[in-house]
DNA sequence: CGACCATTTGATATGGATCAAGCGATGTGG
DNA sequence: CCACATCGCTTGATCCATATCAAATGGTCG
């Protein structure tokens, strides 16, 4: 089945020749290119830890293939997820000194990464790094704000926005893969996985959306999402 | 009676001499201290809008006296506040083009306002003002992180950590001066006005705080809001 | 085929919202 | 100087959205 071997090409770990991901800023596939040239390429497991809460935030990485999660872990085990990161995805620049945040690999995924020291010269002595780095950052705010946002919203809203959301991320909009399980989904809108289902079948009742696989949604009337999100 | 002599002179309008405040790391103090040289001061009644969503981000904005908040309004009615700025705080860089949030004075405020282009110039040609520029954002992100991470927390967590919060940028460490009613706490934290009532009453039956009047809350037992926390 | 894991589905519980007074300051006009 | 209105806050009673608990189902891989 063709589209099934595009989802495993894109996902599973065989990653043939990263494709070039649409509906992005230019500026964010481009900018720190640099870090492709010198950066180490790293594969990480599913699951696997790429870096710790507390570890120092020596390095920078870039997603090439699969996906990344940051996340905090409570003492009670409750995790909430800050952000998901899809090739071409810059992460780990969140920080000071040491990461706030641990991240991890969502599916297998090669990462580039560079050491953070390396930038932060450059960008001392070349105003373009500097500006990009500022970018960079900046996108990460709007982000983490949008984030914020809908963390008082109601579960329906919360779901539906974060279809939008990948939607607006995927190789083919109208048509998400998505990499993470559904409770990565739960953690990332504080949510109850079963809430999360519950959501997602709600939503294909109404016709808004088709399930034909647990990872794979394609969204049928965008607008009654858009309707819901308020 | 001295401390409300202090609070008059903080919170009212009369601002006496901006107070240099404690507990803040220097940089946010200094950083584009340039803003103040450069800048123009205005002055804001108690809920005046600063700017609105969508506006175009111009400017740049440092609370002089009284303090400002960041929110969005929902359809519904439904207020998320993004954050709370007091003396010395810098805020208005949040955004690409135009500003995601409105911004209002919590009560009547000083605040001086710069051009964005004209920081963004300087910081084109000068790399000390692009490094500050830098700093200043990425302290904007981990505090809009840290927010994010309480946003998934019980209400007893989210209030005890608000607390934490203020008193750490507080004047007075263990004594706070709320410049903001409980509807904006309610707001800032995503919880009922009553809600957040409940829980400063419980804290003071628990003895961890004091409220000798409704703005103002003297901490007690430090640990035992830290052991809330989680 | 069988075991395991992710997901879905159903039943019940609960934290916090909402609804509805009451209360205490602050300010205003008589 | 005091009655009274207003506003912000608190308190109590009830309700509801979502969590939690508990199976059942389905998909994947050895």
């Amino acid at each position: 089945m063709l589209t099934e071997t595009a989802f495993e090409s894109r996902w599973s770990g065989r990653e043939s020749g990263q494709a070039t991901r649409k509906g992005f800023p230019a500026a964010c596939n481009d900018s720190m290119r640099s870090i492709e040239l010198i950066g180490a390429s790293m594969s990480f497991r599913r699951n696997a830890e790429i870096y710790g809460e507390r570890e120092p935030a020596d390095y920078l990485y870039k997603v090439v293939s699969g996906a990344a999660r940051t996340c905090k872990v409570r003492l009670d085990g409750r995790r909430q997820i800050g952000a998901f990161y899809l090739p071409g995805d810059i992460f780990g620049l969140e920080t000071g000194d040491e990461h706030t945040l641990s991240a991890e690999a969502v599916i297998p995924s090669k990462i580039v990464v560079i050491k953070r020291a390396t930038v932060i010269s450059l960008a001392g002595r070349d105003i373009d790094a500097a500006h990009q780095l500022w970018t960079l950052t900046t996108r990460e705010l709007r982000r983490t704000q949008n984030h914020l946002l809908f963390l008082n919203k109601t579960a329906p809203e919360r779901v539906a926005g974060f279809l939008l959301e990948m939607a607006e991320r995927a190789e083919f909009e109208g048509e998400i893969e998505l990499p993470m399980p559904r409770q990565d989904i739960a953690d990332y809108l504080g949510l109850s996985i079963e809430t999360v289902s519950r959501m997602l079948r709600q939503f294909e009742n109404a016709s808004a959306i088709a399930l034909p696989a647990p990872r794979r949604i394609v969204l049928r009337k965008r607008a009654v999402l858009k309707g819901l999100i308020a």
